[in-house]
DNA sequence: ACCTGAACACCGTTCAAGT
DNA sequence: ACCTGAACACCGTTCAAGT
């Protein structure tokens, strides 16, 4: 039992948020044992006394980022929620670009992620769309979510001088780019462009639009399988 | 000059082809200066002679890895390209899934990308979208198809057993996740599911759907600045 | 001009030793 | 029970030395 006042000693928890520190400051990469434990004042080898190794950190650091996304809240409609959830998830992962890299490559499933799963599922199916609809929907939403932050970050936009500042910057050969060039000047310069503000909420509006659409047509042409070919054989 | 028949000496092209051989096989973490070396039959050091350092080799990585998606073709069709365009990113990224890791993080922006940025725009506005159309769909199709295959390869879906052999292995306990189990259950299991073959198909669709539908409303709305408020101060 | 070995400051992890 | 120092096999990069 710690003694009071005094911080209380190592534990998974401490270790973690201490971990997404590092990453915050250093990126992933920069999550080493030995700057984790320098994060809290300790040797390295230290942590392997309450973690299993590197690999169970990178485990509780994935359930750490997918946590923070807030979830659809009960008895909101599916087109409500997932547009709430969507914003976090986007949000979320501005805030800790290193959370991206846990959507591919941490292959066991943690608990916060399951949970969010299925919230989204309960949204969807309690609203009333069909199994195989809410499926896609799932799908697609995060597809263009996780992309979108994964194509925002990539992006320079956003910085210091905004887009004008990086039109200017790059500077592309309007000979050998007209298109690009077109663009910059229609759509960027002049015209207060914010890439993550703006192009996120068209993109997401325009995935939910579609969404309703189908799920329009779905119910004006019955419930019998209209995600299938009429003949039934489900296509291959 | 080199002597016939004897391999070509080290040059950037063979570093970065042994560097995507490497990532192909260990993934990018296993992309060491020592590693890229050995794969050449070479010292690590001799590497430093062509390339200037292992940032260089990096982007280098990320224009081969770019210049492999087959743009649309001159003439095509918004759709018909778009729809080309978007299947062989994905088989990209799905061969070489370390490639997903250049999406961001790359900030110079390297030629290939350039490239194919221009390629895609050419053939949304040969087509007659409008500016600020166009730049929604490229964004949205970019954020979808690279989000798809983030999404893909953390589900561990497609693997040896198929869909089904996951759904066993997961075990999800059904009363603390009753709508994924339902989800399992009537999409999944015995349907010969296929995650990524049958869901990227129906979400790129139903992106395409979206802005089919969004280019018809503002053509017949007029060309007035449709994406617009009315009043023409454009919001913010 | 190109390749290399030794060296430096890192990394994850093991293990025997301390308290 | 928990923390640590030394050690091992790695890493990117520098630099003086070879050919």
């Amino acid at each position: 039992m710690p003694k009071r006042g005094v911080r209380p000693v190592l534990t998974p928890e401490r270790i973690v948020e201490a971990a997404a520190a590092v990453a915050d400051r250093e990126g992933l990469p920069g999550v080493s044992m030995r700057a984790v434990g320098r994060e809290l004042g300790v040797e390295a080898m230290s942590l392997y006394h309450h973690v299993a190794g590197k690999e169970a950190l990178l485990d509780l650091l994935a359930g750490w980022i997918m946590e923070r996304i807030e979830p659809p809240r009960p008895g909101e409609g599916w087109r409500d929620g997932m547009r709430r959830r969507s914003r976090s998830a986007r949000e979320v992962m501005r805030a800790h670009p290193w959370g991206l890299g846990f959507v591919e490559s941490r292959r066991a499933p943690n608990d916060a992620l399951l949970r969010g799963h299925e919230a989204v599922l309960e949204c969807l199916r309690a609203d009333g769309m069909p199994v195989r609809l809410a499926a896609h929907a799932f799908s697609v939403l995060d597809a263009y979510v996780y992309g979108f932050v994964l194509t925002e970050q990539y992006l320079p936009f956003q910085e210091d001088g905004g887009a004008e500042a990086l039109v200017a910057e790059m500077a592309l050969p309007a000979d050998r780019y007209p298109r690009m060039t077109e663009l910059m000047r229609e759509v960027v310069v002049g015209q207060d462009y914010d890439y993550g503000a703006d192009e996120f909420e068209v993109g997401l509006e325009l995935v939910l639009d579609a969404l309703a659409a189908r799920l329009d047509a779905e119910r004006r042409g019955g419930a019998d399988g209209p995600d299938e070919p009429a003949d039934g054989t489900g296509g291959r």
